[in-house]
DNA sequence: TTGTATGCGTTATCAT
DNA sequence: ATGATAACGCATACAA
């Protein structure tokens, strides 16, 4: 295979580093990597006092410190994880489980998490197990294995299967949902105050007949959304035979089967509102598929505020949730957790936005 | 807050475990994960035979592999990855770097790696940084503590800053690009075949006056895609006066800045070819809020096949990358790093494939 | 303030 | 075929 010419000037363009000049080993021998004995030997102190230099710096002269500082410098000494946490019996690592990576809410949630867990010397690793519970099996022995402090779960059932329970686990927290069955705390947004919001945007633009197009019932997204909608219908008085409701699997796809559905219907509503946005979107797909305008024809609300929503067009009227701030709540807890012991709270909801954009407007009456 | 009835309903349907039945502790005392030393008590034997009777079962008498067996089915022991890893001075994790884990591309390579790495024994953990040298440095300590036996990198550039050279490096292998200054080998896609092909569609529609929308020029595919797309144009021997060349950073809203950019000049193209399906959505939501149609009064391609790209409306024509396979092959190679030493090759280029959907149709002549 | 020595759970070497 | 034991790199109790 033949190597464009340009990959060359690019790499040049790119490497600050001038080709003549041999790459600096790190100082001192290549061999394998330095050991806290090699910091000891050059700053001619213990193995102790480094270690103790090293995290408890406070307990040791500054002349020695100093020296200390200097042969890790020299040396380029970094503690081995390992070891450190076989001493230890635990580790500075969190994992993160997730169902599904490609979630577009998982990536912003993951930013929070990661940023609180550094400012607290913590790092954080990624499983997903494509909601696979041999796969989740496959963390469990992770975590039996002391490699990771504490676990954040994204999903509201334990991925390691039934038999395994909470016995063994770490400190854990949820995000989004409570964890079945494991008593672990979690952190995830009003989902009942959200939906209310968009119901009642619906309300005040005009329209009565509102759907709900739902995702799967084993969700508690699920009940809690529809308890927001529900809320807001009886608020405002609207009938239950006003009401429609539909299920689906909260994809793209299922959105648009949705809009299949509903117009082998008698009535259709004048607005739809879904569970998420991924719904949301096919649900205006296949409403464009058949010629519809939206807002004009019908009026449409989401639930989430995925990067996506704002490209469509029209652009999606949703909840945002707060996702960053989602993510660094969670590690908190979970922070606490493993220090304190027990958690402070063992449920933290925080309050969804509504974004108002282009998908709603005033009902029209239809043919 | 208020914990909605619907909740507990739920949780009593999914959960199989009965109420009343205590949770069954593993067996054995509940109070530290069982050692080897447990094992080999129970199983009356000597914690090198047990340790023989994991890894090296026909070194071991049949009877007595049994009674460690049993032994190990009681206690639920696990090994120590901890105290494996420093015993070996390797780990048997894979770490995969990314500088963006929400990047469409990234979760289907995800699944490819991660088969193939629990195939051969191996764990996938993920990191990403955000394009932060500082935080790829996180991972460079992660690494250097022999938290990780192998590396995947999914930027062409190495995350870790410039002054680490590849001096400690575990093995390591680049996805889609070659990582600069490196020596590592890499597995992608053939991007001048895969622009080349998408050039060679347009050209058969009638099309002549094709631009080509590019990303950075740092970034190597923007270079080897445009090869393609000047390659295509070269064998219909389209002259260079209709030959349009803007750069953008491959974000949707870039997409969307290239139509204004083009509307600027005097003569517009009939078609669009994008670097990637990020931007070929940006152009088409542009050239939509313009008032124009697609594939009416333009045509446009992508490139990558992101999931999004068959539900655009129109659905976009693009350039598939076989992610999983890439994923795999990358996997694959780093094990033979792994085992081997050398690797049997430096570069594997997949071939991508055109997927025909509704973005393309004739070039129409403008006002 | 600093050094010595022990053990964390494994695997591998050497005996037996 | 099996067992005793050293060593991996580190943190800490205890001694000095």
């Amino acid at each position: 295979m033949d190597f464009p010419r340009t990959s060359f000037d690019l790499q040049a363009s790119l490497c600050s580093v001038p080709r003549n000049e041999t790459p600096r080993q790190n100082a001192v021998s290549n061999s394998s990597p330095a050991t806290i004995e090699d910091v000891a030997r050059i700053a001619e102190v213990s193995i102790a006092t480094v270690s103790r230099a090293i995290h408890m710096p406070e307990k040791v002269a500054n002349s020695t410190r100093l020296k200390v500082n200097q042969a890790i410098a020299i040396t380029g000494y970094t503690t081995n994880a390992m070891a450190r946490s076989l001493r230890l019996g635990r580790s500075n690592m969190i994992l993160v489980v997730a169902p599904d990576i490609g979630d577009p809410n998982f990536s912003s949630i993951l930013v929070g998490l990661e940023n609180e867990a550094r400012s607290h010397g913590y790092g954080v690793l990624i499983g997903h197990t494509q909601n696979d519970a041999q796969r989740g099996l496959e963390y469990l022995k992770f975590l039996n294995s002391n490699q990771a402090a504490g676990l954040i779960l994204f999903t509201g059932i334990l991925p390691f299967g039934h038999q395994t329970m909470t016995a063994r686990l770490p400190p854990s927290v949820g995000v989004f949902e409570p964890v079945f069955n494991g008593g672990i705390p979690y952190v995830g947004v009003d989902d009942i105050e959200g939906a209310r919001k968009a119901v009642d945007l619906l309300l005040s633009e005009g329209h009565r007949k509102i759907a709900f197009i739902g995702d799967s019932k084993t969700r508690l997204a699920y009940h809690r959304r529809r308890l927001g909608y529900e809320a807001g219908l009886d608020a405002a008085n609207v009938p239950d035979s006003l009401r429609i409701i539909l299920e689906g699997d909260g994809t793209i796809e299922s959105g648009r089967l949705a809009v299949e559905q509903l117009f082998m219907r008698d009535t259709l509503p004048t607005a739809f509102m879904c569970v998420n946005d991924q719904t949301a979107i096919g649900l205006m797909i296949g409403l464009s598929a058949r010629g519809y305008n939206v807002p004009r024809d019908f009026s449409v609300t989401g639930f989430d505020d995925v990067p996506q929503a704002s490209f469509m067009t029209p652009s999606l009227t949703t909840i945002r949730q707060p996702r960053t701030a989602i993510g660094k709540h969670a590690m908190a807890l979970l922070l606490e957790l493993l220090s304190d012991g027990k958690p402070a709270e063992t449920e933290i909801l925080l309050r969804p936005d509504l974004v108002v954009r282009n998908s709603v407007g005033p009902p029209r009456p239809h043919k």
